[in-house]
DNA sequence: AACCCGAACAACCGCAAGGAC
DNA sequence: GGTCCTTGCGGTTGTTCGGGT
């Protein structure tokens, strides 16, 4: 099946964006919402190639991105995924929530994986100072995690595999426990099991609480206006799955950007990961967000 | 002040999966 | 069932910027 050029590059601009294309591209995305984005230059009046505005609205202009320095928590967590994922950074970028995969890639290359690199390479828990930025108790904390996974690595692939369906916890727990977890539907579940979980503990709402739920995922009154039908119909949907049962159906455990599970099946159960959960705490919300 | 170098980040590219027809 | 199109992902390259000499 031969693959057609995503677009002809004749008469396309190329290289850093101008702040008016931004201008434009986030002024027609607000009006038209995201998708087609082989034909949204032409009808934006963009003279960019559909990938790479799609490239510039995921990774820079989305309203919903965090920028600024990646916290110690949030280093903490990209090497705990890293060591469980591997290369997915589309799924790591799941976890942490306003984080592009692009960023965490780069993060990664520039800062953390040279730090691996380097630590392995030495072969001991000797101080390697390639950021001297980052906390040195921090950075011994992340070493040893990294040299637990080092012991136990849980690399399951490489290439990730496409999100089809959308997962969201409908209902937040009040219990603070869980309300960092409310983010995380992995932990969620983990716990669930833990607490040896079921469609009780944590009864599902129907399709009336989707806004609020929405909003608790960051959702802007915008995205609900958007996608919130969408949502709301995958919420029915799932409404009719026992809670534990459609994560494992469906596959995803991460919302709105996540993955699908399902490829794992025999390799991969979700209990293995709760290693990962024993010793300490995932980073909470609040931690995280800077 | 000029140059060099490395880090950080933005952007591009090729490939593959999934859906529509 | 096959083909084509769209979208998303991960790897790689290019550019910018700041610090050191």
């Amino acid at each position: 099946m031969g693959r057609s050029p995503c677009c002809s590059k004749e008469g396309l601009n190329r290289g850093a964006w101008t702040a008016l294309e931004d201008k434009i591209l986030s002024s027609y995305i607000k009006a038209h919402g995201e998708g087609k984005w082989r034909s949204l230059p032409k009808r934006a009046g963009l003279k960019r190639c559909g990938k790479s505005c799609r490239l510039r609205w995921l990774n820079y202009l989305r309203p919903d991105i965090k920028r600024g320095n990646i916290s110690g928590d949030e280093e903490e967590l990209i090497v705990r995924l890293h060591n469980l994922l591997g290369n997915r950074w589309s799924l790591i970028a799941g976890r942490l929530p306003g984080r592009t995969d692009n960023e965490i890639k780069n993060y990664w290359n520039t800062t953390l994986g040279k730090k691996s690199k380097v630590d392995s390479f030495s072969g001991s828990s000797k101080e390697t100072s390639l950021n001297p930025s980052k906390s040195i108790a921090k950075k011994k904390d992340v070493e040893s995690k990294t040299s637990t996974a080092a012991v136990q690595p849980l690399v399951i692939r490489t290439k990730a595999t496409r999100l089809t369906k959308i997962l969201v916890p409908q209902n937040i727990p009040s219990d603070e426990n869980y309300t960092a977890a409310a983010a995380n539907p992995l932990e969620l579940q983990t716990q669930s099991a833990e607490k040896g979980g079921s469609t009780e503990e944590f009864p599902r709402t129907n399709a009336g609480d989707c806004s609020n739920i929405l909003k608790n995922f960051g959702c802007d009154d915008d995205d609900i206006d958007a996608k919130g039908d969408q949502y709301c119909n995958e919420f029915q949907l799932l409404n009719s799955i026992p809670l534990d049962e459609a994560m494992i159906n469906d596959g995803c455990w991460t919302g709105g950007n996540g993955c699908d599970l399902e490829d794992y099946g025999a390799s991969l159960d979700l209990d293995s990961l709760a290693f990962l959960l024993d010793s300490e705490e995932w980073p909470s919300q609040e931690n995280v967000v800077v």
